[in-house]
RNA sequence: GGGGAGUUAGUUCAGUUGGUUAGAACGCCGGCCUGUCACGCCGGAGGCCACGGGUUCAAGUCCCGUACUCCUCGCCA
């Protein structure tokens, strides 16, 4: 009597699949209850798949058990139904891609029954994502997740493809390496066998790949994990998946142009938008001075204006003692315009200042620009000179209904309050076009970056990327005596204000690696114990390469029009880098410790 | 490590200048209903107001601390 689903009744099409054309078929549906509207006489169920939503109506006269059965039904109880696809005749649903037809089911089985979930699965869901995250599998029932995850999978096939079709090699490498100083904190791995040692969970592939270069494998790319032990933002994960690619025999030039390739496949396949190449390519130095960041969102201009150099030109003389001071302690002076036509109330630009103080600001010097050019509600406007005030009103191009905004002080908090108060302004305009409205995409390069950056802590230069960057040939006699002046061959693939990848042209020519070092303050010793293999691997003719590193998780959260990373990754961990699911990272018991010759440090008492 | 916001029913929220029995919607339970698709109607259960101190005749409400979550600066070659 009973149907035997499963094992001889199979299911024959998804809950995406069924239309009008299929009217008269025998089905079988397997699903989630995703709604019940039970009219007792009749009663509807949508039935939920990773496909989409199909209306399953059970009645007493096509089946009378299934239909006394299908009265129990709760929400996400998991069945399995039979039925005749039929016309919905005049009340189609055009929500639904099934919306014409229905399932008259005629057989129902319960596979599982389901407690009240502790959140509704529905796709606008307004849930604190904690409490998401400790049902994590009931979360990614829902087709905002569902649908982000297909796009995964889909991005990975699309550049598996398109690598593969591009001679690359899809080659691995090891997760468990030595720990190599620099750059982000890695996780450790205690070493049982050897006491008292530790893995280092890579942060990247990058030395690795780099020897597949040298062994000559030519071109090489991975979809790989990176873990780094660093603090978490809405686009940060600890673990997170690169696609990391290197490549030998090439200039910055034939690197970009597989990057671009690869992203116009990507968006054309999974979007149907076409992404002119090649990309836009700006200057580092321009970014930070238009943009106060690398990693520009060009949607909107909002440029900021650079006034160090008018402000030391009127000196002490200019009225403005604060931006004077700024400038003679080394300091510089950004202005930015808040348009007219995009005018903000007093209450708002006060919330602006608030805005500023959070990045760390002192506070937020602020200039309405009146009909004859005079600044009103600017405390400003009381000491600046006529000839200060025309001068940057011209810098800046302000028109009367102006609001100029005005940050003074250290480069590097300026440049960073002044980028993120940049996007700031244009959420707050609306100058940012919303996803699927018509979504703008703009890429582009940032390029010739510094090799060094001065470290004002330990008052040496560092590694602006990695110590294996190439520097342009013509700033090499700089290294040792300016290295500030020394671009490189590092580039950054940016868009919409993400840094969605970056890489570099490396060094193969061990003299310019020596110098490096010696710039760096690394002595041979040194060098010798960090990186050892790769000094070796160059020494036996490694070939020009290059190379760079997409960010898959960001590359998916910008495709989906996720508003986090935590949507496009299965199981993301929190702020704190826990995981509200399995309680990740635990306790373990002291024998394992033993095992692996490690003892907790008990924390200092507050 | 610094700054900010938050925590009230299973969920999302409301809760007045501190003042009787802490409310609503959805979900859940029971009943009715053959054309719903945010189904509808009737009835019901459900709360240590995150935790710990304090102020007060009286605390969900005020103060201090802790935990957790989120945002942000630092950090992330």
């Amino acid at each position: 009597m009973a149907v035997p689903f499963i094992t001889e009744v199979k299911r024959t099409h998804t809950c995406g699949q069924l239309t009008k054309a299929n009217i008269g078929e025998e089905v079988v549906l397997f699903g989630w209850v995703q709604n019940r509207r039970d009219h007792g006489g009749a009663v509807f169920i949508d039935l939920r798949d990773r496909e989409g939503l199909t209306q399953v109506v059970f009645e007493p006269d096509i089946a009378k058990e299934a239909h006394e059965l299908a009265g129990q039904l709760r929400l996400e109880y998991c069945i399995g139904i039979k039925g005749k696809v039929a016309s919905r005749g005049t009340q189609v649903n055009p929500k639904l891609k099934t919306g014409e037809i229905e399932i008259k089911a005629t057989e129902l089985t319960i596979f599982n029954r389901s407690e009240p979930t502790p959140f509704l699965v529905e796709d606008n869901i307004d849930t604190a994502e904690d409490k998401r995250l400790a049902y994590r599998f009931l979360d990614l029932r829902r087709k905002p997740l569902q649908q982000s995850l297909m796009t995964r999978s889909k991005m990975n096939a699309i550049t598996r493809s398109y690598m593969v079709d591009n001679r690359f090699l899809e080659l691995e490498t090891p997760f468990m390496g030595k720990y190599t100083p620099g750059g982000a904190r890695n996780f450790l791995v205690p070493s049982r066998l050897n006491p008292g040692k530790f893995y280092a969970l890579a942060e990247s592939p990058q030395l690795y790949k780099q020897l597949f270069m040298v062994a000559g494998f030519d071109r090489y790319f991975q979809i790989v994990k990176c873990f780094r032990d660093e603090d978490l933002r809405l686009d940060r994960q600890p673990e997170f998946t690169q696609i990391d690619v290197e490549m030998s025999f090439v200039t910055q030039d034939d690197i970009f142009t597989i990057i671009e390739g690869l992203i116009k496949k990507l968006w054309g396949e999974v979007l149907g938008i076409d992404v002119p190449t090649p990309f836009m390519r700006m200057d580092f130095y321009e970014s930070m001075a238009k943009y106060g960041n690398d990693k520009p969102d060009l949607r909107f201009a909002l440029e900021h204006i650079v006034l160090t150099d008018l402000i030391k030109q009127h000196g002490a003389g200019g009225g403005v003692p604060m931006m004077w001071e700024a400038v003679e302690q080394g300091g510089i002076v950004k202005a930015m315009v808040v348009p007219a036509d995009k005018p903000m109330s007093r209450a708002e630009s006060d919330k602006l200042e608030e805005f500023a103080k959070q990045n760390g600001a002192k506070g937020l010097a602020r200039a309405k620009v009146g009909e004859g050019g005079e600044w009103t509600q600017s405390p400003l406007s009381k000491t600046i000179t006529p000839a200060l005030r025309q001068a940057i009103n011209q810098a800046c191009n302000a028109k009367t209904g102006d609001l100029l905004l005005f940050q003074f002080g250290r480069e590097s908090l300026v440049h960073t309050v002044m980028a993120n108060l940049r996007v700031h302004v244009a959420k707050k305009l609306g100058l940012i076009p919303e996803y699927g409205s018509g979504g703008v995409w703009k890429f582009l390069w940032v390029v010739n970056p510094p090799l060094f950056e001065y470290d004002e802590e330990t008052k040496t230069w560092a590694a602006a990327h990695h110590a294996f960057t190439r520097p342009h040939d013509e700033d090499v006699q700089y290294l040792l005596t300016d290295p500030g002046r020394v671009k490189c061959h590092r580039y950054d693939v940016v868009l919409n204000g993400f840094e969605i990848g970056g890489g570099s042209i490396r060094l193969h020519d061990p003299k310019v690696q020596a110098e490096v070092f010696k710039a760096l303050g690394i002595s041979d010793e040194d060098a010798r114990a960090k990186f050892g293999f790769l000094l070796d691997a160059l020494k036996f003719g490694a070939p020009p390469h290059g190379g760079i590193a997409l960010g898959m998780d960001r590359l998916a959260m910008l495709l989906t029009g996720a508003e986090s990373l935590r949507d496009v990754i299965p199981f993301p961990k929190t702020k704190t880098g826990t995981d509200l699911m399995t309680g990740a990272p635990g306790d373990v018991d002291d024998k394992q410790l033993r095992d692996v010759h490690v003892r907790p440090v008990p924390l200092p008492q507050k």
